[in-house]
DNA sequence: ATTCTTCGATGAAACGTTTCATGCGGCTTG
DNA sequence: CAAGCCGCATGAAACGTTTCATCGAAGAAT
């Protein structure tokens, strides 16, 4: 109830803008634009008319118009994995740095959503798609590879797609450095935990770790354990396989297969690394918040925001992207978790 | 180098699927927008030709005509807070379910970026506006309050501007439910740890505590400690805290609080809940994880999207919100950190 | 037979920009 | 002085939809 006070005039547009300045359309145009060659007198005239009416430019039209958005989407599978949202905040700085604004869609690892979200934002004509596949990627990516959308694929990248650019780490000589590291420090009994085989990077890292365990002579002593997507899924097959022989060594292929691996050394009264040592993949904040706190294996988020761009804003620019196929190497980061007794570790910093 | 293959023709337009199914340019859009009567025959030609041309709507073109995007903006002041990773969850899922799109700005807790990128959201013409403010945002308010933007603030409200819809949990309420949580444990000598006096949800934790404390007769003995925004200040100011004077129980305001202060509390070789009981606000995932797993007030998140949602959508619809402020009352979930010895706890699940 | 409805289909107009061909005045140049 | 050029400014056209007034045909009602 109650007056609704003064009625509120419609946005204006820029042609009442250009009419209150009394310049013609082109020129006021020009003047948002910032393009060359508007005098200063108009150029001011405009100005002030645009803030008296309080004069809000429509990217809608622009974008119409233009046949560019200048816009990029991004595709998560799941906004719940920290390392995720690592990903995400430096893919959308290194686009919003070049002026493109981001949208981004979170998958919840679900694939027809991620089919849906990816044909919705091209409705919504972004001018381009990074994109971190769930694990049906497959299923809906035939028609974008035939399409002409500039598309980056990062992170969970297939070695045997050759339709996408991509980025992401060699997961393979990652998985190997893991191993050698552990094994530098004794281990012969390591066990790799995997939340999926269905992701393209799950499998190099298995094959990885297989690879290393031979070239270490130590394949029969070394397993791997498949186990769901979940903590609780997670933490109940770790714990049974621990009942059947306990490792010396876990490596963890996720954020979420650490904590399932923490879990249940906890609650058989083990720890780490006294019973067992544990060793994780993606470095993320709360790595070294857990006592023991993780050693990990880092993957470069800055170099792979970089270099996913520079592959995106060649595609942009109808440029040859300098190459269509990046593979990062990682770093390993030790904490309190892989620490043999009497070598204390200095603790790594979580760089900003 | 080497033949792009044929060449791309751009993508083809409503138009040309019309002509190419032999119908006018009205009735192809009816068949897309799914309105009423078109004869199922011509519904056919359209969806077959639009098939076989790979014909893709363009939203940009139907939201300027519209003049409507079907999008809401949604502005978080830091992703890295796991609590506003579920907050912005809880909210798109809900503006998803009645067909919105949404967009979203992480502004890292920089005012300035918080008034550009909301800037940004308007001239993308989204319908709705979802703000959790960053401390500045009051500066930059005034020009969206007098604008006919549709925006409900969430989590971070002043109660004292009744110039939005707001919706939020009663933090004066909560924190003094969190006293009570405490003292009836025996705690006499209780610390708030608080990361900023800026925002208007930490200012009613701060009043709600002190009058929790003065109902208690408790005001002398109770402290209010006011640290940065990072985990490492945190974490010196509770340790210099410490040294002072131990606690009996510490109430953290934030998951960064609580981080620091469980950090300072094991770098002092104390242990939770022995030496000190911990309890903090914002229940996510990693609470359940750390040892002690750590007590908590837990925000009902989904209720406040619904409520929020209700706001946001009575305002689209030009109708009068149901409320313009809704204030949530929150619920205690007690783990190890606050457990007084001989009494186990049965661990909270993490609702999904 | 005539008039009314109803149903489906039509295509022009409009949404708010950007772009581009055009125009005009003044300055340089031969 | 004519011709050419350059710097600014102009406004029509175009971007790809949705919307709406209109129309024709086919039945229903009189």
């Amino acid at each position: 109830m109650g007056v609704d006070g003064p009625v509120l005039e419609a946005r204006p547009t820029i042609r009442e803008v250009a009419r209150a300045a009394g310049v013609s359309l082109g020129t006021a145009s020009n003047v948002f634009a910032n393009r060359a060659s508007v005098s200063s007198e108009l150029r001011d005239r405009v100005k002030s008319a645009a803030l008296r009416l309080g004069y809000q430019p429509n990217d809608v039209a622009a974008s119409l118009r233009r046949r560019t958005s200048r816009t990029i989407g991004i595709s998560i599978p799941d906004l719940a994995v920290p390392f995720f949202v690592d990903l995400l905040q430096a893919l959308a700085s290194a686009a919003e740095a070049d002026g493109y604004d981001v949208i981004f869609v979170d998958c919840h690892e679900d694939g027809a959503r991620e089919a849906q979200r990816l044909r919705k934002l091209i409705r919504r004509r972004v001018d381009g798609l990074f994109i971190v596949p769930t694990a049906s990627f497959g299923q809906s990516s035939a028609a974008l590879a035939a399409s002409d959308q500039a598309i980056v694929v990062v992170d969970r990248v297939d070695d045997a797609d050759t339709r996408f650019a991509s980025v992401a780490i060699d997961n393979h000589q990652a998985a190997g450095k893991a191993f050698d590291f552990l094994a530098a420090r004794g281990h012969r009994d390591i066990m790799l935990v995997v939340n999926s085989d269905q992701l393209w990077n799950s499998r190099a890292r298995i094959e990885g770790f297989q690879a290393a365990a031979k070239r270490h002579g130590l394949l029969a002593s070394c397993q791997v354990l498949t186990v769901g997507m979940t903590l609780k899924e997670t933490e109940h097959a770790v714990d049974a396989a621990f009942s059947k022989r306990l490792p010396s060594a876990v490596l963890a292929a996720s954020g979420i297969a650490i904590l399932g691996a923490l879990q249940a050394v906890q609650r058989r009264g083990l720890s780490a690394p006294h019973d067992v040592a544990l060793l994780a993949f993606d470095d993320v904040a709360w790595m070294s918040v857990l006592r023991p706190s993780i050693s990990t294996v880092r993957q470069p988020i800055g170099a792979i925001a970089r270099e996913a761009w520079a592959m995106m804003s060649a595609q942009l620019d109808g440029r040859e992207p300098p190459m269509r196929r990046v593979r990062l190497a990682v770093e390993i980061i030790e904490r309190e978790s892989t620490t043999v007794a009497g070598s204390p570790v200095m603790e790594a910093g979580h760089g900003a």
